[in-house]
DNA sequence: AGCCCTCTTGACGTGATCTTGACGTCATCA
DNA sequence: TGATGACGTCAAGATCACGTCAAGAGGGCT
């Protein structure tokens, strides 16, 4: 089933668009902000996601390219603003469609069903993201350095690679680290992050002790770093 | 060069697009009616077409249905109608994008380049996977050696080897070989894998000791690696 | 029936990976 | 200045995963 996920701050706009979406068979996320949207966009993967420009704290357009930097899903941008500059940003940050408000359903729907059309054709877009010091393909579960070398990670490194680098520029608590890489029994043992956050660095990190990718946020959890 | 095939009958129309697209370093084609459009389409082979919905002859959304017959090109639909059915139409007849007359050059401009990066990442695969040690025909279903010599796989071997061959460079999981090629109650039988790429890796491995193409990923499945 | 090819299954050695505990360092705060 | 807490580093044993081999079962062909 295709799974859509939609972000936008009017609750009504979400009842709404969710009622329509899951009538029409579509399994449906929502997401009131920015935040909850990049967290709910990693963990659940969406086929479509539908995003409103105007969003309390993280920007639409910040949205976009906060998934963009790891995900080609197909994104269709909401918005009340008719002025082109918008929709040019919009765009170019990374969106597939720009719908202006007020919108016919019908249309949603078209546009909805022809972003999902393009994505089983080109199926596994690009899930890549780079850096200066090395490249993640996510698709293909493969890093690769600067120097084009593979790098061999081990199920558990590639595991918390994975997870920190699906959520770029963003705390992730060492509490979601470990429940997402070990279990829900293991949420107490920071020891493994440590041991695996040295190892992942001195693989990737071009100064392993003194870390410019991925960040310790003493007391919290860790952080990645994109920074091109 | 991006090349771009633009549909309308209004010569104006026609001319500005033109210009404005040529002024930013797109190779244009232009034409009047349904019939040159199919026509250039098939000889030019554009990145992306632009049509508009009110044509002599041919209607718009014919050309689109036309079009999809063969290709997957983008297509931006440009028009003066408002109404939500002929945009749903036009949208489920293979059209990936709907601006609405009069629109902004810069809207346009900005909704070209969403369409020429999406794709950018769907190019449909070979039926013939070339390596220096040897070469599959997928569609023959036939593997040949570098000194031309046929190499013979048993029906599981040659499954296992087109399930890798089909996505190279990308790690294939454990789960998904077994389940594509045992079936969905073997999941957890890794012991076939192992067998099995063993055997593969005898026949196809310059070097079956120290595998160069199918490659293993210790506790996440096996990648083929094309090298060249 | 007998043969041959293929698939399944189990056992074993080897090497990589995970786990675990100990220790060093650094910053903060009393 | 010394105590505390959090983190990084290291090493070693336990465990797991893989490659390999070989024997047996099944099935089709002559």
């Amino acid at each position: 089933m295709t799974r859509v996920l939609v972000v936008d701050d009017e609750p009504q706009i979400l009842r709404g668009l969710k009622t329509n979406l899951v009538a029409r068979g579509y399994d449906v996320d929502t997401a009131p902000d920015g935040e909850a949207a990049l967290d709910l966009a990693a963990r659940r993967r969406p086929d479509v996601v539908i995003v409103d420009l105007g969003l309390p704290g993280i920007d639409g357009v910040d949205v976009i390219r906060g998934l963009r930097t790891w995900t080609a899903v197909p994104i269709i941008v909401l918005s009340a603003r008719e002025q082109e500059s918008e929709k040019v940003n919009a765009l170019d940050a990374g969106a597939d469609d720009y719908v202006t408000k007020p919108f016919g359903m019908g249309e949603l729907l078209a546009r909805v069903r022809a972003s999902e059309r393009r994505a089983v054709s080109s199926d596994d877009g690009e899930a890549v993201v780079r850096t200066s010091a090395f490249t993640v393909d996510l698709a293909a579960r493969k890093v690769v350095a600067a120097d084009r070398t593979a790098v061999r990670l081990t199920p558990t490194e590639w595991h918390l690679v994975e997870v920190l680098v699906r959520h770029p520029g963003r705390l992730v608590s060492q509490r979601q680290l470990l429940q997402e890489v070990w279990g829900p029994r293991y949420e107490e043992e920071t020891n493994y992050l440590r041991v695996y956050m040295a190892q992942i660095r001195r693989k990737l990190e071009p100064e392993p002790s003194h870390p410019r990718y991925f960040i310790t946020e003493p007391g919290m959890g860790y952080r990645f770093e994109p920074g091109d």
